[in-house]
DNA sequence: CTGAAAGCGCTTACAG
DNA sequence: CTGAAAGCGCTTACAG
């Protein structure tokens, strides 16, 4: 594999010299920070060209205080709804071509985030996002200045000026409603432990309950990472009688929960039904496939990108910030065919 | 949700000044670059305590034309395989106090690739690692110079001085010698369309068969993103006689094929013998469980960061780089119900 | 062992 | 509209 050597790279001295400018001009030119004299625009452009000019972007950053740049703090990296925040995030960054960082925050090292926090300020990014979907995110956002861009993905509505909030609230309340209007008379669930997020699939399986005057039964908590614990609610819930509707917070969680279900000698969906979350590309190919809610997680990346952009040019255009806004990102509803009414 | 606000950030100068030496003398205490008299070294030790003092990066990348960071581009950002493998490089960045960015590379856009690169170039970091798994990667590789550390991940061996392959290929191989040694005739392979990389599974499938003087059967390609197309891959494998054993290119594929396998009136893994790959947390839960290969896609990660890491120690200590060395990371066999031997 | 000076590649007042 | 100068926060020869 040849790797080419990239001749020594040309500066923006090089440019003014071959243009036949000072390199403060070549700098104003670039960027539109005053005007420039027609006939030298034109010079300046073809010295670029020809040099195969690009500013240094940590030059930028020493003298404007401020790196093109969008980092992003995120807990659970690798989790899927978190990698397509960050696709969408990045996908922003790249078309106003900002580096694009991710910084993966650990709600088992919470010691840890203030200084990782730091560090990444330390690099002073234009903007950054944080998605707040745990403590080790909350915390992240108590480390970040008042100053700085900033929006929020997730969290409580209402908490940060900028924010995005994906539909998982109104996704639960949805499923779950979805569940009763089929004629069951309660809805069981099965979720990871709650955040610091008023935000959840949770909690919109309460809401939907409590609208409809039903008491929650308690949540069957379980890791996201051993499907056993999902399975083992499964078997649970094939003991309780009026388990006949079962909201899993995820389709990973469903189709572990189906299995206990079974194990436990319940069918699905004929005796119980069950709904997952997020619409995984396995759902529909499962027996039965899955009903389940799909959020646009790219697009709550993009919008989050457009919204810390907003921000970040009313600053650097000395202008006050945008009006404190928060988007909701809506997901949708896909039924499938492992819910049913309730044939009690 | 309170933003506590950053008092202005200490620079080295204030540091001096309070220890009461020069900014340069600092500079040799941080880095070591030079014996500082043991005095002044506490004195400067509590003076950067006492003003929580952090070098900036962005002064130093500057300074040094070489910034604390890594950066890696990815193709098929969003895919397990690269995520897992980010989160590893992520790891040993943070470990190192070194900032850490993903770019993410298109084949659809192989246009843009070398100005995306530049850009990120443009940062001066102090190494990068590209994964080759497809053209976009392949295009990369040939955007950086020479003189900056780095490691590939994937690719053909030997390709790189530096490069840390996953076992795909060995993998492949596992599993389809697996099959035949179940008693299958054949095996047959749906899969991805092969990038310019030698290292895949499709790869390691056909060594087995040449190995065993078996013509291999022509590859049913499919998308990775459309699992409609492994469906129907299934369902003409239904209608194959001598199709009694298929190595799918990914648990997903593997469900899918599955689905149209019995679709076209073939039971699995009574008829048929069905093996995936990746071993995702879903197939332990399929009918019948998955038999899969798991690889450390962390653990790559990881080790892409140490090889990385070890060429930029070097370099900044003036010596000559390391020995070339590739690595292999090794991955497991997972053995569950989804394959039975040859009952022709 | 340690300062004063100069430089990394930009940008931003300051004067025309 | 445009240059010369100074500065962003570090580091690295250069002298002692």
């Amino acid at each position: 594999m040849p790797r080419n050597a990239q001749r020594s790279t040309p500066v923006i001295k090089d440019v003014a010299k071959l243009a036949g400018v000072s390199a403060p001009t070549v700098s104003r030119y670039l960027n539109g920070t005053a005007k420039v004299n027609e006939e030298k625009r034109e010079r300046i452009a073809q010295a670029i060209k020809l040099l195969g000019y690009k500013p240094s972007v940590v030059a930028r950053a020493l003298a404007n205080k401020e790196m093109d740049s969008v980092m992003v703090f995120a807990t659970n990296s690798g989790t899927f709804s978190t990698n397509m925040t960050s696709i969408g995030v990045e996908n922003g960054a790249r078309s106003k071509n900002y580096l694009f960082g991710v910084t993966t925050l650990s709600e088992n090292r919470m010691d840890e985030v203030r200084s990782t926090v730091q560090m990444v300020l330390g690099s002073n990014p234009a903007g950054v996002v944080v998605y707040e979907y745990d403590h080790a995110g909350a915390e992240a956002l108590r480390c970040i200045p008042d100053d700085i861009p900033l929006v929020i993905v997730g969290g409580n509505a209402g908490e940060g000026r900028y924010q995005v909030i994906n539909s998982e609230r109104e996704g639960g309340h949805l499923m779950t409603r979805y569940l009763l209007g089929l004629g069951h008379r309660t809805v069981y669930h099965v979720g990871r432990p709650q955040g610091p997020s008023d935000n959840t699939r949770t909690n919109g399986w309460r809401d939907a309950l409590a609208e409809a005057g039903i008491v929650a039964p308690p949540v069957l908590e379980v890791s996201a990472t051993d499907l056993d614990e999902s399975v083992e609610a499964g078997r649970r819930l094939a003991r309780i009688d009026d388990a006949t509707a079962v909201f899993a917070g995820n389709d990973e969680t469903a189709i572990a929960v189906i299995r206990g279900l079974r194990e436990g000698g319940r069918r699905v969906p004929e005796d119980v039904s069950v709904v997952g979350f997020d619409n995984r590309i396995f759902g529909p190919l499962w027996t039965p496939p899955l009903t389940s809610y799909s959020q646009n997680f790219v697009e709550t990346g993009e919008r989050a990108f457009d919204l810390l952009y907003e921000q970040i040019q009313a600053r650097r255009a000395g202008q006050e910030p945008p009006e404190s806004r928060m988007e909701i990102v809506r997901g949708e509803f896909v039924e499938r065919d492992s819910a049913r009414p309730f044939a009690g």
